[in-house]
RNA sequence: GCCAAGGUGGCAGAAUGGUUAAUGCGACGGACUGCAGAUCCGUUUCUUGGGGGUUCGAUUCCCUCCCUUGGCUCCA
C-alpha cells in the first residue's frame, strides 16, 4: 500500500497513515448547518476533503466518506422562524443547494450525507449508555448534559486545560450545568420546535452528539480519519471525543484527526456570523467550478488563505488557463491523431513519468497540492514548448503529454471542463466560418475578418491564430455545469 | 488571561540546515500577429517580522520580543 503521511492535529505531528483495517478507511468530516447559502469557506473544507478521499483511492484505498448534515440546530431553527419557514423543510432546501454546488464543483467523493434528525433513536441509544456509564446527568427542566469532570482527556485535542477554560469569561453560567464547561446532550423541548421522546422527556439532540450517534452506527466506535476546519477543534471535535470514548469505553476515537485552514477575508475569517461571507454560488457562476478547485488547491490545506474580493478569484482563474489551455490543445489534437506519428524524445517519455511520480509523491506527503501544481505548470511549459508538432504527434505521443494532467484530472479533480472544443459537433460549422474570415484576411478584408472573430466571440466562441492555423475554444463553461 | 496557528517579493503562495529562496498572477521590454489573443525570450521584487543564540553555514533548530489570526460563544 501506498505510503501516506499526513499530520495529525492530536498528535501535532506528522504520521505515517495506517488505517485500522487496510484497505479499508472509514473517513467522516464535519459538514454544514444548512440554515443559509453557503460561502466561500465551505466550498474550502469541501474540496480539501474531496482530495483527500480521491488520492486515498487513487492509492488503493476504498474509503468509505461520509459528511453529517446539521439539519436541526438552534440556528436553523431561529432563522426558521424569522422567515415563517418550517426548520426541518428550510435545511432541506439548503442542503440541496449544498448538494448541487457540490457536484458542480466537481465533488462526487462523498458516499453518504446523513442528517442529524435521521439518527434520533442512535443519538437517545448513546445518552442513555453515557447516563448508564455516569458520564451524563439530567437537569430539572428535562435536559440532559455531560458531565465533563468524568472525562479527564477533555482537552486534549486542543490542548485546553479545563481550569484555564474557566479563564475565559464567555463561558455563560447556567445553573443547570455542574460545570460551566459541560454541553447539552440532550435539548429539553420548547414549545413549538420539533422534538422526539425520549427517557428525558420530549426534546432534541444538542449540538455534538449527532455527529458520534452517525458515526458510530455507520463506522463503528473508532475510525481512521476524521475532518473539519480548524474552527471545530474546539468544543465540538473535544466534545465527540468525550461523548464517543465515554460511551463505548474505546480510545481513540479516531486514528487521524485532520483539519484545514481557514479562509481569511481583510485579514478576518470568513464567517457568517461575522457578515464578511462571499457566497460560495455566485463565486461559481462567475469564475467556474475549475477556476474555484484551483483557487483552493493554490494553497496547503492547513495554512489560511486570504481572499480577496476582486482579485483572488480572477488570479486564480487567469493561472488555471494557463494550466488547463495546453491539456486542451493535447486533448483536441488527440482526437484526430495517428498511432503511428511522431514519438516524443526519450528525455520527454522519461520527464512525464518522473512528474507524475513526483506530484503523487507530493499528494502523499500530507496533501501538498500546492507543490503538485507549481509541477504541472513547468510542465505546462514544456508542452507548450511542442505545441507546433502536436497535429504530427502519435497517439502514443500524446498520452505521454496529457499524463501529468490525467493524474490531476483524477486526484485534484481539475480538468473537468477540458473536453469543450474542438471535436464536438460544432467544429464542421466554426471551421466553415474559420475558413471565411481566413478568406477575408487574404483579400485584405479585416473588417469582415473582425466581424466574423466578434459574432463567434459573442457566441462564446474564441479565435486564436497561430502559427499552423486558426484555433477555436469555448469559453470557459460557467455556473453550474 | 489561557490554548493553537501564522508573519517570505506589488499580490497569492511554496520550500530547504549549504550553489543564483519554487510556482503562478501582475508589471515592463522584445519576438510573433493585419489587429487581438495565446505562446516564447528577457527583465522586474523578497537577505524570508525585530533581536539574541546554536552551527563552518539558518529562511529552515533554540530563546525572546513584536504583530496578525483562530479557539475558549454559533461557525468549515
Amino acid at each position: 500500500m501506498r505510503r501516506v503521511q499526513l499530520y495529525d492535529t492530536m498528535s501535532r505531528e506528522t504520521r505515517l497513515f495506517q488505517p485500522r483495517f487496510p484497505p479499508r478507511v472509514g473517513m467522516f468530516v464535519c459538514g454544514l448547518t444548512p440554515y443559509d447559502e453557503p460561502h466561500l469557506g465551505h466550498g474550502r473544507f469541501a474540496v480539501v476533503f474531496d482530495v483527500v478521499a480521491r488520492a486515498l483511492r487513487h492509492w488503493g484505498y476504498r474509503v468509505f466518506y461520509v459528511q453529517n448534515v446539521t439539519n436541526l440546530d438552534d440556528k436553523v431553527i431561529r432563522r426558521a422562524s424569522e422567515l415563517g419557514a418550517d426548520p426541518l423543510e428550510l435545511s432541506a432546501q439548503h442542503f440541496r443547494t449544498w448538494r448541487r454546488i457540490q457536484a458542480a464543483m466537481n465533488i462526487e467523493s462523498v458516499d453518504l450525507y446523513p442528517f442529524a434528525t435521521d439518527y434520533v433513536p442512535e443519538i437517545r441509544e448513546q445518552i442513555a449508555e453515557l447516563e448508564r456509564r455516569g458520564f451524563a446527568y439530567r437537569a430539572d427542566d428535562g435536559s440532559v448534559y455531560y458531565d465533563i469532570r468524568r472525562f479527564p482527556a477533555y482537552g486534549r485535542l486542543s490542548g485546553q486545560k479545563i481550569e484555564s477554560l474557566r479563564a475565559g469569561a464567555r463561558i455563560e453560567v447556567d445553573r443547570r450545568k455542574r460545570s460551566p464547561e459541560d454541553f447539552v446532550l440532550w435539548k429539553a423541548a420548547t414549545p413549538g420546535e420539533p422534538s422526539w421522546e425520549s427517557p428525558w422527556g420530549p426534546g432534541r439532540p444538542g449540538w455534538h452528539i449527532e455527529d458520534t450517534a452517525i458515526t458510530g452506527r455507520l463506522l463503528g466506535p473508532q475510525y481512521d480519519l476524521h475532518g473539519g476546519g480548524l474552527d471545530l477543534i474546539f468544543p465540538h471535535h473535544e466534545a465527540e471525543i468525550a461523548q464517543a470514548e465515554g460511551a463505548s469505553g474505546l480510545s481513540p476515537l479516531v486514528q487521524y484527526w485532520m483539519h484545514n485552514g481557514l479562509l481569511m477575508m481583510s485579514g478576518e475569517k470568513m464567517s457568517k456570523s461575522l457578515g464578511n461571507v462571499a457566497s460560495l454560488e455566485s463565486a461559481l457562476e462567475k469564475f467556474g467550478a475549475m477556476p474555484l478547485r484551483f483557487y483552493y488547491l493554490n494553497a496547503h490545506y492547513r495554512s489560511p488563505l486570504d481572499f480577496t474580493p476582486g482579485e483572488s478569484l480572477e488570479a486564480a482563474r487567469e493561472a488555471y488557463d494557463r494550466l488547463r489551455a495546453p491539456y486542451a490543445r493535447i486533448v483536441a489534437a488527440s482526437h484526430s491523431a495517428s498511432p503511428s506519428g511522431e514519438e516524443l524524445s526519450e528525455t520527454l517519455v522519461a520527464e512525464s513519468g518522473r512528474i507524475v511520480g513526483e506530484i503523487d509523491d507530493d499528494l502523499a506527503d500530507d496533501f501538498r497540492t500546492r507543490e503538485a501544481v507549481a509541477k504541472l505548470f513547468v510542465w505546462s511549459r514544456k508542452v507548450f514548448e511542442l505545441e507546433d508538432r502536436f497535429s504530427r504527434l502519435s497517439v502514443g505521443a500524446l498520452e505521454t503529454l496529457a499524463a501529468p494532467y490525467e493524474w490531476a484530472e483524477s486526484v485534484l479533480g481539475l480538468f473537468a471542463d477540458v473536453d469543450a472544443g474542438a471535436g464536438t459537433s460544432l467544429d464542421p460549422v466554426v471551421r466553415a466560418a474559420i475558413a471565411a474570415r481566413g478568406r477575408a484576411r487574404t483579400r485584405g478584408d479585416f473588417a469582415e475578418a473582425d466581424r466574423i472573430r466578434d459574432e463567434l466571440a459573442a457566441a462564446g466562441i474564441r479565435l486564436e491564430d497561430g502559427s499552423d492555423g486558426t484555433r477555436w475554444s469555448l469559453e470557459a463553461p460557467r455556473g453550474a455545469g
